[in-house]
DNA sequence: CATCGTTTCAAACGACCGTTTGAATTTTGG
DNA sequence: CCAAAATTCAAACGGTCGTTTGAAACGATG
């Protein structure tokens, strides 16, 4: 039980690669395989499919996160006082960002690849983001709201969805803006982009709710 | 010089749906073709080539939206008063979402491509966002560094690009939301999107800037 | 050491890809 | 109205795709 899992962990890490880089239709498993070192029969082997191997390379990554996220935001619970919204949005974002620095949990290849895929509606995948989402969404919303009480929940989504596209941009483009900006900020500091993106999500949070516009109720 | 055009249409019509919905690796010129109703060799004698045919796709719709964002941001520096940042928000993200309703402008479809290509680094294209980046860029950092001046620069660039963020998966993702919030959020209101989209990203813009935390310098 | 299930491998499968060709057709301009 | 240019078309080009096959190599177990 050594060397085939040494195969499955090198397909593992081509996919992530290539998916990143090129996308889940850009490329090939011929390019995974020859990449991986490895026969190309064994991607189907080992994982059925190339939307399976696709499936494999997400779960792998995916899960641990979301168990930190769930540990942050319990560890926050625990504290005598209300859990402030910065520790929520903390606990939502930091873990992600995280694994960028963490080059043997896949790094920032894998986050290019996740932003990538969520802004990918790819049918299939649709059904695997919705059941993570339900674990996250599900426990984090009675948390915020909970930080931000007077906010109707309908408006709550809605921010909720603005966080994860701030977070999903960042996390999939991780040397544009550094063009250009000139060098002036650095997508290496992944505390300091923590610290922004935090410091930016919570005052939107907090943000009062625009009543209707002159237009109509529509 | 009716018939030549009819079909350049045709064909730019059924690439930007196809685009859109599969990606630009996973939709294929013969699908394209066989949308649109022309000969597949329509397409390459039209456009010369696929990824042309993506840049045509992209250039049609791109440049009118940017235009109507410089109008709109010279409209607010004619008044009296310096240009509100909820307006200079509004100019850089309305005009984009406004596209959804305008299905005469390729609607809602077309929104879904640029979130989807955006969040892909297809190389050739990051030439074409950069250029058409640098046309609104260049205009949106002043207006937003008087609206805020106490904003660093630095600052500023990283929150900038937090609101491209937003608008981007946004644009993206038109029915995802509506699912998981079970029909609370309507992705078909743009106006209230709009309205909630800058009301959480002024917010944002005008959160304190967040002091280094206890981690070191770096 | 022999056995049997697991894993690797080269080769081939049919399908579809983007692009090109050259002849037919339509449109244009004198 | 007719030559010339522009456009459409069916067909084919060489390649690459995801997947399958059946035999060879391997590993653990008795």
């Amino acid at each position: 039980m050594k060397a085939p899992d040494k195969t499955r962990k090198a397909i593992l890490d081509a996919a992530e690669l290539l998916f990143a880089e090129r996308g889940y239709e850009g490329a090939s498993l011929r390019q995974i395989t020859s990449t991986a070192g490895v026969n190309i029969a064994a991607a189907n082997y080992h994982f059925g499919s190339k939307e399976e191997l696709l499936r494999a390379t997400l779960t792998r990554r995916i899960g641990p996160v979301n168990e930190e996220r769930l540990e942050m935001l319990a560890e926050l619970g625990e504290r005598r006082s209300a859990p402030k919204l910065e520790g929520i949005l903390e606990a939502l974002v930091a873990p992600a960002l995280r694994l960028s620095r963490d080059q043997k949990r896949g790094g920032r290849v894998f986050m290019k690849l996740l932003g990538r895929i969520f802004a990918d509606p790819g049918e299939r995948l649709q059904a695997l983001f919705l059941e993570q989402f339900d674990q996250i969404g599900g426990r984090f919303m009675p948390a915020f709201q909970r930080a931000l009480p007077k906010l109707p929940p309908v408006e709550l989504m809605w921010r909720m969805h603005f966080v994860i596209g701030v977070m999903a941009h960042t996390m999939a483009d991780t040397q544009k803006l550094k063009h250009i900006s000139r060098g002036a900020c650095d997508p290496d500091d992944t505390e300091g982009i923590v610290r922004r993106m935090v410091a930016f999500l919570a005052a939107g949070m907090r943000a009062p709710v625009a009543p209707e516009g002159k237009g109509g109720v529509k």
